[in-house]
DNA sequence: CAATAGTTTAGAATTATTATAATGTAGTTT
DNA sequence: AAACTACATTATAATAATTCTAAACTATTG
């Protein structure tokens, strides 16, 4: 069977019709092994470069923010100016590396759940997460 | 001694001229008893309002980021869309309230340290942030 | 109190994101 | 497989947040 078939049905199931753009960026999004993270300047950039073919930046503003409503991706936000998107979108934590700019995933096995004591009264916890800001150990901090 | 005293002297600390503006602006993020937390909009506001004066958007922009850089306060991103100030400057952890958009501290001791049982190799960690996000109990979650 | 170095300001520029409206296309119907 | 329809894509305009700019202003120094 052609490799795009599940994009096309996990497009489907999302209630998104599968055109090629969207096939395409289900390719560069979802078709590796490792976890992947970027920022929407970064996919236009890969989707453009890899399928040597134009995609407008309205397009994967659109279906970035369509996958993350239906829970296909998750927004992490360092700060004001740097926003990524994860496709692993389970409760996990992060390391964010101030040299390279670049976010990893921490293993889950990597870090010990963290214990809330005492909660906001009346409030439910929706998620916790945990950013660890590394840099180089011979470079001044930021 | 009147009470701007402190301000005038923190502002030349971190070498900044104790204009009127800079002295109003410590006057809303300084003077209180628990710590703050804001966005630039909120803080010109509340600039103008208070002192009842305009302050320009600039002029709060460049001042907060001195500060920032100078560590007299720190951002919190929580979204793309939601940046925030912080007058407590120490490494600790925050509530967001996502039913009111609040972000409220953490006290120290109401969360177990966090255990990060391996590092990425090479690297030095320069902080560790635990954001929780909570909403009211009855209420679909994000 | 004049000189100067740094500051404030309004508005222009820039950047990131979202909206718009015309054109195009997938999927369905015939 | 032609044609229909609903949804997509696109370039561009609009909006929002932030930063830049250059002229007017002000705190400090001598």
């Amino acid at each position: 069977m052609p490799k795009n078939c599940n994009f096309i049905e996990k497009l489907r199931e999302v209630g998104l019709r599968p055109t090629k753009q969207r096939v395409n960026m289900c390719e560069v999004l979802f078709n590796r092994e490792k976890t992947f993270h970027f920022t929407i300047n970064d996919l236009v950039k890969m989707i453009s470069e890899k399928m040597n073919q134009k995609i407008s930046l309205a397009t994967v503003y659109n279906t970035v923010h369509a996958f993350e409503k239906k829970g296909y991706l998750k927004e992490i936000s360092i700060d004001s100016h740097k926003s990524y998107f994860d496709t692993n979108t389970s409760a996990h934590h992060h390391f964010f590396d101030e040299d390279t700019n670049e976010l990893i995933d921490c293993d889950e096995n990597d870090i010990d759940p963290v214990n809330i004591k005492k909660n906001i009264t009346g409030k439910k916890i929706n998620s916790v997460e945990v950013l660890i800001k590394v840099a180089s150990d011979n470079q001044n901090q930021k």
